[in-house]
DNA sequence: CAAAAATAAGACTATTTAGTCTCTTTTTAA
DNA sequence: TTAAAAAGAGACTAAATAGTCTTATTTTTG
């Protein structure tokens, strides 16, 4: 594959990307994906598999670069709750449209592929993982710094933090109101002392 | 329409809220529908429109039998804390897998049509609108009973219970393990001090 | 019981779907 | 600069899709 051919599979990944996050894996067809990408046939298939392929690389590159966003924003900060606040910003963020206009793209893939999709679901899975890893190394942080409690339960916090987040844009969504995501945030932290 | 007719109309809308719960919206077709219903074209299409009729019809009765469900058993407690207990356990038998095996339909429904459908989206709003005003009576018949705190926000917490519990469910479904469910709901026990 | 009305079957259609294949154009490298 | 390789166009196919229509059967009712 030569350099344009990368760029083409890559423009690939990034139309599709935003397509099945705003119409799901179902609701968007490849012919969909062409208009958009402004490429043929052609093209398309010959760089993926099938249509399973594009959706498989389309999920990993919301993924990362939901993650990226996420380890950039905490990387600026240097306190423990400042970092965690990043992370909640990023996620007013995406209910503001700012990023994501249609949502997090973890929560919208869970819930269409979790019985329906094993692979995908997997996938989702270890993206938890490392959602969860990583509010965890914060929250770690925090406690030998003594900005938060030292009794906080380390082992149950971040999963509790991860729920809230996703639970609340899913209400924010269909409310069509952010405030939701907003105060619930604000909850969060007055839980968690901040 | 006779006896017979709402018969099979009610048939269908069964069988396709299931089918829709599991699979989706876009991701179940009309044929696969007539396959469990056991019935032909012909008997669908003279009592739905289109496709769309079924879909929220489908999604009606999901709600209609989570609501059912939720209300009976909160009716057969007496205290406040036992009856938003009595919630709860109703999202771990969900995660168990003892009612509504492919999730909450109320997530799973709101992810999918929150940026496709208006329709439906309105509808999946107006339940969480009903659901947190439940939240809310009991946790005002708990204050005034002195089961909760007098100071707790009447405001905000129905919201933040909904979406943790939702929350929950999404990653639970995604990693197959229920017990991120159990813990969170524990932790919001802990929360709510019970 | 007979006529009318409601219910259901299923063949049919038009469109959309994912995917293939051949041919042309563009890029790369000798 | 030219031969080979890669990229891309787009016509084509087979299957699936939602929905229609005519016909047969069953149910209701006078």
């Amino acid at each position: 594959m030569t350099e344009k051919g990368i760029r083409t599979r890559n423009h690939f990944i990034e139309v599709s990307a935003a397509l099945f996050n705003h119409y799901g894996y179902a609701g968007t067809s490849v012919d969909t994906i062409l208009d958009k990408a402004g490429y043929s046939k052609g093209a398309l298939y010959r760089t993926f598999k099938d249509k399973e392929e594009i959706v498989v690389e389309a999920f990993k590159f919301n993924l990362k670069e939901l993650g990226t966003r996420m380890q950039k924003e905490i990387d600026k900060e240097l306190t423990a709750k400042r970092k965690l606040n990043a992370m909640f910003r990023l996620y007013t963020d995406v209910i503001l449209g700012k990023i994501f206009p249609n949502g997090c793209p973890l929560l919208n893939t869970s819930v269409e592929v979790d019985d329906t999709n094993d692979q995908m679901r997997l996938i989702a899975s270890k993206a938890f993982d490392t959602w969860r890893d990583l509010i965890r190394e914060i929250l770690e942080e925090g406690i030998k710094n003594n900005e938060f409690d030292q009794n906080m339960d380390i082992g149950q916090v971040p999963d509790f933090i991860i729920a809230t987040i996703e639970g609340s844009i899913a209400i924010s969504k269909a409310q069509k109101n952010p405030s939701i995501v907003v105060n619930n945030i604000q909850m969060l932290k007055q839980i968690l002392n901040f």
